[in-house]
DNA sequence: TACCGTAACATTATGATATTACAAAACAGT
DNA sequence: ACTGTTTTGTAATATCATAATGTTACGGTA
């Protein structure tokens, strides 16, 4: 088995094999949730998925869609627990520059990343970067702060769209 | 007249004269919107006021709310364009983590800032540190990607809640 | 002063995102 | 099968933001 400990977070080729990402994730999941004791239901596990579809952020709304497309059709609150907790467990990010979600590349893992986000073609990359990491900590530490959390959304163009 | 070029974002003490916080961004205001040619109108500046009425973060349904209290009683819209006005002028800030706004501490100047956010206070400051926007610059870059833009906001607890 | 063009504002409606409250069903342990 | 807990369903509503359209105020020109 994979392990769940880290995946690439950066921008991949137009053409990798995207079904390998999905299944990849979902490999990842059913362990964290496996060796938390915590249930990766059909719902949760349809949204981790359907998330998964794409690198890039997808909207509450949006995944609602297409469940709703799949006859089955949930209302909000049922992709809203699905997504808190698909968060709870480390397995999605929100991004709120864009109110959307997107799978976690450390899977399980806490902390929360860093984030390239794309204009042009919409794609996120996650960093985990301990520079930009102490460096915040640093300048935090300066005000006498303390972090709890971080939310860091960079955008911009990534690789395939400066380009063009 | 006090130079626009830039003001202490950091966390003040409890009883700081706020009085001269306000009449002082306002007095920045009205440099920066003389020097450019745009138009600081009585919304525009009243709603400014409103934001720096305190160092938190006000949304704009609480902005509008201020202002109905004062027999003018404007639609949502009136609110966004002032904000809109405001934002795109460099005299206040959007927290994307909390929907939102917060007074500039660099008024009239462009670029994005980093922003620590108290959760127990709800009290904002602003940073504006070269060394969290180098690793930013030099973290995205090593990804080949192009910054245009940066969300940097921090959430924990300022120097007054930290020992209560 | 009267006119015109533009910028700002008002109003209504609606779109988009997220949550509350409560009821029903599925599940895990016994 | 019984029971308590977790999960999901459903309806209503809160919160944040914008679209579309019309009206008013301002600044320049003659």
């Amino acid at each position: 088995m994979n392990s769940p400990q880290e995946r690439n977070g950066g921008f991949l080729p137009d053409q990798h094999d995207h079904g390998d990402c999905v299944a990849a994730a979902l490999e990842d999941a059913i362990a964290v949730c496996g060796e938390r004791g915590v249930r990766l239901t059909p719902v949760r596990r349809r949204v981790l998925e359907i998330i998964w579809q794409g690198h890039r952020p997808l909207g509450a709304y949006a995944i609602l869609e297409v469940l709703s497309g799949e006859g089955h059709s949930p209302a909000p609150p049922t992709v809203y627990r699905a997504l808190e907790f698909l968060l709870t467990q480390g397995l999605v990010h929100r991004l709120s520059s864009l109110n959307a979600f997107v799978g976690c590349s450390r899977p399980g893992h806490p902390g929360a990343g860093q984030f390239l986000l794309c204009t042009s073609c919409g794609t996120a990359a996650e960093l985990n970067d301990p520079e930009i990491e102490r460096a915040i900590e640093r300048g935090a530490a300066a005000e006498g702060f303390v972090c709890r959390d971080h939310t860091v959304e960079i955008s911009g163009l990534c690789p395939h769209c400066r380009g063009t």
